[in-house]
DNA sequence: CCCGTGATTTAT
DNA sequence: TAAATCACGGGG
């Protein structure tokens, strides 16, 4: 079993959580199989001031509810109808600020991966976007505020040894924020270099 | 390029 | 209550 990361790591700024989570392992643990990636693309959502995020200006809702609490948890939401994407959350207690988890290299359970991703043709469409992901490693509602710290059912590893060299990493503006203005530029993206399973280069 | 899809949020 | 929105994915 590997170690996690403490609470500690969690309860940092967004940016030092996003570039930091790079390379760690994400293990949905279902049915006494697991099911793992390496994290190899994350968005850095800074809070209130942020017009990109769920919790610009304070906003306090049923859905974001988990983003104000305590870093090292998860923040699961539901949009367009038919997708779940899946963030660490960062920061403290009322310091709403998270990390969405944009791709993942599978590791471990990829057959039960590549059943749960029909449509994927190649296993660089298995979890190479975030609501491809959470597909692909059953995460939905329900593991919205699970604690990835202690949890039994979703958590994230840090080896001791490295898996293999990742590389640089590449810092670009966020997908599919266009409408936030100033804040859909800054380089809040983050993405090994030359990886395949990155959602886009 | 366009559209499916329905919970969530915001505006009346 | 009603309307608009949406941190997306898949297919042309």
């Amino acid at each position: 079993m590997n170690p996690r990361p403490p609470r500690s790591f969690y309860r940092r700024d967004a940016v030092t959580v996003a570039r930091e989570l790079l390379g760690l392992l994400l293990v949905r643990q279902l049915q006494g199989k697991r099911l793992s990636g390496w994290i190899v693309e994350t968005e850095a959502y800074l809070g209130v001031e942020d017009l990109a995020a769920h919790t610009v200006g304070g906003r306090r809702t049923a859905r974001n509810a988990s983003m104000w609490g305590d870093g090292g948890h998860a923040y699961v939401y539901f949009t367009y109808g038919m997708h779940y994407c899946c963030n660490v959350v960062a920061g403290r207690a009322e310091q709403p600020i998270a990390v969405l988890l944009r791709s993942l290299q599978p590791w471990e359970g990829v057959q039960d991966m590549r059943i749960r991703r029909l449509r994927a043709r190649r296993d660089t469409d298995l979890c190479s976007g975030p609501a491809k992901l959470t597909q692909a490693l059953a995460i939905d509602r329900g593991l919205d505020g699970t604690d990835l710290v202690d949890g039994p059912d979703l958590f994230i590893e840090r080896p001791r040894a490295i898996a293999r060299p990742w590389g640089r990493i590449v810092a670009s503006s966020r997908i599919g924020v266009q409408y936030a203005g100033a804040w859909a530029s800054k380089p809040l993206r983050f993405h090994f270099a030359d990886n395949p399973h990155v959602s886009r280069p």
